[in-house]
RNA sequence: GGUCCGGUAGUUCAGCUGGUUAGAAUACAUGCCUGUCACGCAUGGGGUCGCGGGUUCGAGUCCCGUCCGGACCGCCA
């Protein structure tokens, strides 16, 4: 037996008892007569003592243990005289009599510890000394814990887990595919799923009326902090429902995973449309944590003689609390990010409501101090406030007016550490127009039910699709699909998609649908980001146990990387040296 | 495809307008230390300044290229 108990468990209940303990050597100190050693495993860290007093041999063999030694230790547990109250094992420590060296270690490149002094380029190239720590370790755990619910509070619900195939068929749509070259049909290729789509719809078409997997999904694009190429969706289908079934069912869900796993009573979600989404907060998926709403002043401001607003679209303000005082510094740095590639705008007007209840701004040459106030008391701004004001094209400066408040609430440090505001942002727009390919495209997916009918303006047309927003962040997102075959006709058109086209490209899905597809809707939630937000990490590669870097890569097992000639030859593929 | 930031000891970093033998902390090694838990004290080893080229009497420092890493834009139905 290697051991009686972890080195997580011994308590001043265990006292006196003997126990074998093994695990990894986190650090020793060494007070020459008398020795410490951590002991550490997944549960927690144990004090291990040895001293000249007990057994001087003993004491020299533990002088001899480097970090990450793993060892196991027999001993008697005993109360400490000095306590450590800061570990949960810290009331106790085994006097070691036995002490068995199981493997050496070299000496880690950086230091297995929570606050660690690798940089993380290096800890991704040794992972699995990474994942020794705690903090990463823990994120594993609560995304265990999360899995493990979810499964329990859907199994509950008679949801049913049925894998989906990860061999499929390519479709232009969407992102692109991570292709797999098969060797059975030379010159054909598999795809690997963006996600399950199109298969759990065909679920609900055979009678799995209630339809989950925790699944793996693909996709070919670039990376960023919140997107790898490989990711997890807890991915959800049901028949027999409207909107109102989905949005309840899983606002169950994520306040039950939030109060098992986190212990938080999350309120009931807030519900907000697409539209209101973009004009207030320039966002489709608001940070609700603070406030910072736009104020629309078009019609206050435009056509008053400043040549700049008149020209504009609209004209967007947002009240930044106490900043009245703002240096020129500042507001110059904040116009540098108006400016800068990532917001594109023209530039950015201030209007300061000082505490005397005078007015200073930057078109004070264009507008008098009551048309200034005026603006002020309509944002409901208060004496010693600041408002910033940008105008221009309708989506341009609601977008980069986003990303404004965005940047000031963090530079600000406008965002409480703990909390949650979570909500779904309704009515999309069934279609957007891609500038790139000239045409329309939907914005979710085709097989997205359009609320009401399909005449008048294509840009008008809503979509019966919702997505789930926690802090800012999309955790999930799904729709009503369409069963209707002449709506799905319909859809296919808009898109200009030939009837032909359509078959091609989903003609598995379509003859399904001929066979009685019931009214059916669904969501999926991105699983690595909700594990993210709970474990309250930026980077979704601290909730992945083997994550790929900022190129795609996995820089420790060295993928992607080159395949044997002869691999290629029975894939029938040749590289195409002009391409590297 | 693009923009920005970084690459100096095992590690995290400092290193000014170019100037003598490139530093700190930590880790590591050795010695001392019986209540440490970020133990302490002393001593010591440790560097192709990512790589290639250029400017210069002289380059870690300036310029060009390149590789690697990170953040972001495009992209992500």
């Amino acid at each position: 037996m290697y051991r009686t108990h972890t080195c997580g468990e011994l308590r001043t209940a265990h006292i006196n008892q003997k126990v074998v303990l093994a695990g990894w050597v986190q650090k020793r100190r060494d007070l020459g007569n008398l020795t410490f050693i951590d002991l550490r495993d997944r549960y927690g860290i144990t004090q291990l003592t040895f001293s000249s007093d007990i057994d001087p041999e003993l004491l020299e063999t533990a002088r001899t243990i480097h970090r990450e030694f793993v060892i196991q230790v027999t001993g008697t547990v005993k109360e400490r005289e000095n306590k450590n109250p800061k570990i949960p094992t810290g009331d106790i420590e085994i006097i070691v009599e036995k002490l068995t060296i199981l493997n050496s270690s070299l000496t880690p490149p950086f230091t297995i510890e929570d606050q660690t002094d690798g940089g993380e380029e290096l800890r991704m190239k040794s992972r699995y000394l990474d994942l020794r720590r705690h903090p990463l370790k823990n994120n594993l755990i609560v995304r265990h814990q999360l899995a493990l619910e979810t499964r329990k509070y859907l199994d509950a619900l008679y949801f049913l887990e049925i894998e989906t195939p990860f061999l499929i068929k390519s479709t232009p749509e969407g992102a692109r595919d991570f292709v797999v070259p098969s060797r059975l049909h030379k010159g054909e290729f598999y795809a690997l799923p963006q996600s399950p789509q199109t298969f759990k719809q065909l679920l609900m078409v055979a009678g799995y009326d209630r339809y989950f997997q925790i699944v793996r999904c693909f996709r070919d694009e670039d990376l960023r902090a919140d997107r790898q190429p490989e990711f997890t969706q807890i991915d959800c289908e049901m028949s027999f429902v409207e909107r109102e079934d989905i949005l309840q069912t899983f606002e169950g869900l994520i306040k039950h995973l939030f109060k098992v796993v986190k212990r938080v009573e999350l309120p009931n979600f807030m519900r907000m449309s697409y539209d209101e989404a973009m004009n207030y907060y320039g966002s489709d998926k608001p940070d609700l944590r603070f406030d910072m709403k736009f104020v629309h002043l078009t019609n206050l401001l435009k056509n008053k003689g400043f040549k700049v607003f008149d020209i504009s679209e609209i004209i967007v303000g947002m009240v930044l609390k106490n900043q009245a005082n703002a240096t020129r510094k500042q507001i110059d740095e904040w116009t540098e990010f108006v400016k800068s590639p990532k917001v594109v705008s023209s530039g950015l007007v201030y209007i300061k409501y000082n505490e005397d209840g005078t007015v200073k701004s930057s078109i004070d040459k264009f507008f008098s101090a009551e048309q200034l106030t005026e603006a002020l008391e309509t944002a409901q701004a208060e004496k010693g406030d600041l408002m910033l004001i940008m105008a221009g094209e309708k989506w341009k400066t609601l977008k980069g007016m986003g990303q404004l408040r965005l940047h000031l609430a963090e530079q600000l440090s406008l965002i409480p550490e703990n909390g949650y505001a979570c909500l779904w942002v309704v009515d999309f727009p069934l279609f957007e127009y891609d500038e790139e390919e000239q045409r329309w495209v939907s914005m979710h997916h085709p097989f997205t039910s359009p609320i009401g009918d399909l005449s008048g303006n294509i840009a008008e047309i809503k979509a019966n699709a919702y997505d789930m927003v926690i802090n800012g962040i999309e955790v999930g997102g799904g729709s009503i699909r369409i069963h209707n075959k002449e709506i799905q006709k319909k859809v296919f058109e808009l898109l200009g998609f030939t009837e032909e086209e359509a078959m091609r490209q989903f003609g598995f899905l379509m003859n399904a649908f001929e066979y009685g597809a019931p009214p059916h809707g669904g969501i999926a939630f991105g699983f690595d980001r909700l594990t993210a937000i709970i474990c309250g990490v930026d980077s979704i590669r601290e909730v992945i146990a083997f994550p790929k870097n900022n190129a795609g890569k996995d820089t420790m097992i060295d993928a992607p990387s080159k395949i044997h000639k002869k691999q290629l030859e029975e894939l029938g593929l040749t590289i195409n040296t002009s391409a590297l």
